[in-house]
DNA sequence: TTGTATGCGTTATCAA
DNA sequence: TTGATAACGCATACAA
């Protein structure tokens, strides 16, 4: 058995509720009683046990993690490791640690938060990606459980805490980068139309075309996770059309990097037959061929904020909700040019 | 304050016990009680207290996760998420959660490990990585606390349970297969010499090229981390020799997909000017230009396996060690080319 | 088959 | 400034 707080007690002369009171850092302890506890702790190599410390306490200790479905393949994104670190930093620094909760299932993910947040896992959770409709926020805000999400909520977004960047203005602003290229059929590419990043990104797109009068066009926007066979069509469809656009939004690095490939094989090179701009950058955008020129949305600082965001909102429940955004920044390289 | 097994058992009207039993579903236990307790449990929404319960029970029900340096650039890898899926499958079907711990430091790390394992956290860990010369290991070992590894352990791989695929042979095979291919300059590039998969990668390729009686040269061996800037010099080096390699085996699609890039500001065309073979068979490998010849070691089925593993040592920890290998499987692409 | 009593390792309340 | 004692919510040995 490991050594407790009773032992401690013991070696140190002075009884358990002493000990614990020095574990807190009680000032209503003496210095030279505090002393000779911590060597004691020292030399029976004591650390707390975090269950009974939990039970007694209320308190866990640890931050609750929730991941997109795991099947998914944004799951694969380096999104997350990135976002991740940022969290981790910053629980590190507050003596917080993760717990992670991902599912192969909309269901699973749910009933997975659900065990976690009612069995007293964790004292707040952070979602790591926001989409309409979603459940497991139902269930948090209805909870009134501590709560962050990384992205923009879907409904009443001044009442949730949220970290997100200003999708709709960075989309607008590389859309308006293209116009200025000279581009005019410009077309949009992106993921699940359920996630909040692509509904935002979509509608600064629009935004940006309506603002220079050029009418949508629904042939130009493409919807398919494509990173694997099915997409490659969707994008040959796009790119057969009698007017093919001439450059292109997408709404991720991943996906601009599987559009290189395909169109590649089409012949299509980037930038002279066609611009590319995206978002993330992605160490990736950084090494593929060409350089793509890409949104900065400063994912670790994302983690980082919304760590930081949970745990005030753990220790001062009452306090509103914040809105923290994330400044972007476009990084530009070399798959974009100008249209002669 | 939370339903409790108290508040279950006056509804049902038996005492704590009972429930207690009927949430283990003791066979000692009437049916007709325990429909009457369930019930009462369905009816208030009762969850068992996690803290409460490992506290009795001293189980967590919990397995912890330890990470590389979050600030390394293996970090960012995708094998990370594919091996957590895998894990996280047999986890949540065994109603094990996870617990992740990683740090910027190699000091961090095993701190946040140390802590996990004394306070009480985890049941079990699993490392997912191994390299030489590991305190997290060592203190695990001292311990005697229920781990798995996923890779080839440094020392006493016989007594320490672990998944791994067979890298030697893999590395061996593919080396050889460059060597049928025509090749005899080829060049082995790889991460960080202190993992183990490097170690054993670089093995293989040697003894291809011993029983080939290729002298090895190791002008053709880079072990630069060269994803970012550092590493395209000692490529370019590599390549500058006066006599180049002809191929290269290299030990990662992430590196290999870097070269690609690498070579291509080089003017040199893969496969027609240098052949590549590369490891883990990565989405991106996939999609890459050209579609990368990569070794599939089936990175979901380590996880998968590791986890099964280690559970299995929580539950007997009396059993011998294990060693589980994950096979291998040369995925061909385009990569690579007969030399003429 | 069920109930009673006790313990799991802490923290917190109340005395001293 | 410290000590005794009762929670925290559940599991289990022992009784019944």
């Amino acid at each position: 058995m490991a050594v407790t707080i009773k032992d401690v007690a013991k070696v140190a002369n002075v009884t358990p509720s002493t000990v614990s009171r020095v574990i807190s850092n009680s000032p209503r302890i003496s210095e030279k009683t505090k002393r000779k506890v911590r060597q004691a702790m020292e030399e029976l190599g004591y650390l707390p046990n975090f269950k009974a410390r939990s039970l007694a306490n209320r308190s866990t200790q640890t931050i609750g993690l929730v991941m997109p479905n795991s099947t998914d393949k944004v799951f694969q994104n380096p999104f997350f490791p990135e976002v991740i670190r940022g969290i981790s930093k910053i629980a590190h620094s507050m003596e917080y640690a993760l717990h992670i909760s991902t599912g192969e299932t909309e269901e699973e993910i749910y009933e997975g938060l659900v065990r976690m947040v009612q069995s007293g896992r964790v004292d707040g959770v952070i979602l790591l990606y926001s989409r309409i409709n979603d459940n497991v926020m139902s269930f948090l805000e209805e909870k009134k459980f501590p709560y962050t999400i990384i992205g923009k909520p879907y409904l009443n977004s001044d009442g949730i805490s949220h970290v997100d960047n200003d999708n709709f203005s960075a989309a607008k602003e590389v859309t308006k980068y293209l116009l200025k290229l000279g581009h005019k059929r410009i077309g949009f590419v992106a993921g699940s139309l359920n996630l909040m990043v692509t509904l935002e990104r979509k509608r600064g797109y629009e935004s940006a075309l309506l603002d220079s009068d050029i009418t949508i066009n629904n042939d130009y926007i493409v919807h398919e996770e494509f990173l694997r066979e099915g997409g490659q069509e969707a994008i040959s469809e796009l790119l057969s059309l009698k007017e093919p656009p001439t450059s292109l939004v997408v709404a991720d690095d991943l996906m601009a990097f599987g559009m290189l490939n395909t169109l590649d094989e089409m012949g299509l090179r980037v930038p002279d037959d066609i611009s590319i701009i995206s978002f993330n950058n992605l160490l990736l955008s950084e090494v593929s061929r060409p350089p793509l020129t890409s949104v900065d949305i400063n994912i670790y600082n994302l983690g980082l904020q919304s760590a930081k965001c949970l745990i005030e909102k753990i220790k001062q429940p009452d306090e509103p909700a914040k809105r923290i955004i994330i400044p972007y920044k476009v990084i530009e390289r070399n798959s974009c040019k100008k249209l002669s």
